[in-house]
DNA sequence: ACCTGAACACCGTTCAAGT
DNA sequence: ACCTGAACACCGTTCAAGT
């Protein structure tokens, strides 16, 4: 129903009406909306697995940012659900660790390495995130172009940039994914 | 109201009181909730204003993104509403057209200029909900180890990284930022 | 042009009652 | 342990009526 309608059009009735049972029926296996929610998301997020590399940091770092971009992307509602869930459980972590174990391994301090985690983890989300609401809101440079929200003769070099081909959203996330790593390896390996 | 106790919390019948007057008074103002909504988000992506330096691409991009992150935690609940919103008007563009500016100002193709926007942008957005989100719910390591959902002996290197000091966001952010000015620098001036 | 109260459709949840 | 219908509190919005 989600994936559907969105998160707004799961109600407690409906839900109850898909499954052909009555609405007061669904709690007596789920506290409240709020417990059902958390559910489907430590659901959703419970195939974040992302296999284990710890001698190619880089390779952990593009296999974390793919497989969840890949999750985002399967569950185009995921990202408020998410955001509304109050814990999603282990395997949120076990990503973590993994990138941390490998970056430590190739001489970063811990903390650092945790923090390299997340700006990976955040662009990710973050790019997934204007991925799947770009195209349809006003966001979008090409959409604003084609509607005139952005005038060309104000915004010549965005114009420019969004003009000819289609914006390719894989192409931007695997720029933005390369220049990440290459940042980090610049901090690891100094000249 | 939605500062104080989140989007959900803005309703029309309280949003009507607390202005002393009757609830369907506001329709005469605003077309439905929705438009109140993007109204809102209009006015706070409308602060969104940076000073424009065309000689100096990461001048350029670190202060829009320092501006977005003091625009996202000026507003917690921003960042939903951005979502929610349909159209965000020309404010949202200015400061692109600027960064794809210096940027194609060094060398850079404006497509791949503006690539390197979002990765800013989405970084920046992104690092600020996890901001937000992180320390009241499960994703945040330090709270989880807290909490118990995190146990230290099955994340050794994650539970390093977040003992002793407390997690400093600003450092996180500034470390993101930086990787991510330096990974495009090799890129506009490769060796 | 702006305001108002009554009413409608909808939704989460409590409750008392059942099996 | 699981299910049910009635009821309550709430919310967005329409409508007819006012100034």
């Amino acid at each position: 129903m989600i994936d559907e309608e969105g998160l707004d059009a799961l109600n407690m009735r409906a839900l109850a009406q898909r499954l052909g049972v009555s609405t007061m029926a669904l709690y007596n296996h789920v506290d409240d909306k709020r417990d059902l929610v958390n559910g489907i998301a430590r659901n959703v997020i419970g195939s974040f697995d992302v296999p284990v590399t710890p001698d190619d940091w880089q390779e952990q770092l593009r296999a974390t940012s793919h497989i969840l971009r890949r999750i985002c992307l399967a569950n185009p509602r995921m990202i408020p659900l998410i955001e509304k869930a109050d814990v999603l459980g282990p395997a949120a972590f076990r990503p973590m660790e993994a990138a941390v174990a490998s970056l430590a391994k190739a001489g970063m301090e811990p903390r650092e390495a945790l923090t390299a985690y997340f700006l990976v983890v955040n662009f990710t989300l973050g790019h997934s995130s204007y991925e799947l609401r770009g195209p349809f809101r006003g966001l979008d440079p090409a959409e604003a172009l084609r509607s005139g929200h952005l005038e060309a003769q104000t915004f010549p070099f965005t114009t420019q940039a969004v003009s000819g081909r289609e914006w390719d959203f894989d192409a931007a996330f695997e720029f933005g994914l390369r220049t990440i790593l290459e940042g980090l390896e610049a901090r690891l390996s100094p000249r």
